[in-house]
DNA sequence: TGTATAGTTGAGCAAGCACTCAATAATGGA
DNA sequence: TCCATTATTGAGTGCTTGCTCAACTATACA
């Protein structure tokens, strides 16, 4: 019994989501989170309890559909050097038109909250690793399938990680479709490089 | 006429600069830097303006000597692949032991401010030009002399650069400095893909 | 319908913020 | 020595911040 809630709780984190990829937690004032979740202070408090575990919601929800679907796109390929493509290839289209204009929400809030926040830093270290598996996993079924050039090893995934990092980074400062593309491919042709001819 | 300064604006500014590096713009009050620089905010507006202006004379400050030094190592170096490996294997130590433990003030910055300075955006997409600038005359110079294999074209010193910037998120993950060392072996392997040279 | 329960409202609070300024102190030149 | 000029001091300004709470509203069940 009681009264029911007037929104959804969902739709309202997804809104938040939104806000805190786009202007960081600092930059966002809960007021600004209010309007964009269309809610007052009171009703915020009493569903997520603070700013802090509203933004750990907001990243947990980002975790669980932005980067789950981008890292499906490795997983779910025909094979490990198409999965890598396909990846990159997505990633370039968010940046230059979707949401990734605003970079990643993780890689943004890791460059805010290393130096302040153990417990969030920890949170965003695991997604990284989760990311490395899954471009390990990639690069073996690459290399099964010989479609790797002898020099690129397992440590490829780690560099491919930083190199993810960095796109994040570079999609903040507006570049051209061109460049982003261009960092991509010049990452997956040292993979694939034939050997150099004696 | 008048009475002097008991300070010197030069080490005033590089305490700034070093609070800014580490705890970002909006993680630093005035008060952080007043106590950093061992002055009264009276003194900090009367030699710098405003929180704002104290922080870009300090990122000059950081591109007139931490960058200028780094990427020196790239240019003086007496071969381009020689320069690239200098200039990585600094990085490397920085992370591990240094101030780049904090990662880099304009990687930093950039992910801060891209969202609502373009002014200061323009500042730090200048700085990543000027990087690629390097990095793409040290592979020139590398290819000259034979260094790279044939794959490897001008677009490197692009792909670099975001490699680059994720390391400098990376490093502020605490990482190993063996992953940081992956890291860069990795993608100068893949512009060198030559088999041997364990 | 009445009542206990739970959600919504929005003015308002204490704390922290960037910044200021009148008072004070130190300097060079007259 | 005195004075005009400039630097230093630090309490204080107005504003924004994250957050609260008493009043109000809607609901489920008796």
């Amino acid at each position: 019994m009681g009264r029911l809630r007037t929104f959804d709780v969902d739709e309202a984190l997804a809104a938040a989501l939104e806000t805190f990829w786009q202007q960081g937690y600092d930059g966002t004032p809960i007021q600004a989170l209010c309007q964009a979740m269309g809610l007052q202070p009171g009703s915020v408090y009493a569903a997520f309890g603070s700013k802090r575990a509203l933004f750990v919601a907001a990243v947990h929800r980002y975790i669980d559909t932005v980067s789950a679907e981008a890292i499906e796109r490795i997983n779910g390929a025909p094979s490990g050097l198409e999965g890598l493509r396909a990846y990159f290839g997505h990633l370039v289209d968010a940046m230059v038109d979707g949401k990734r204009q605003w970079g990643c929400l993780i890689t943004n809030s890791l460059v805010e909250f290393a130096e302040r926040d153990p417990e969030l830093s920890g949170l965003f270290r695991l997604h990284l690793a989760r990311l490395e598996t899954s471009f390990a996993a990639a690069l073996a079924r690459a290399r099964a399938d010989g479609e790797l050039s002898p020099g690129a090893g397992p440590e490829a995934a780690t560099m491919l990680v930083a190199l993810v990092q960095g796109m994040n980074v570079m999609a903040k400062s507006k570049p051209g479709r061109r460049q982003l593309q261009v960092i991509a491919d010049a990452a997956l042709a040292g993979l694939t490089a034939s050997p150099p001819a004696a």
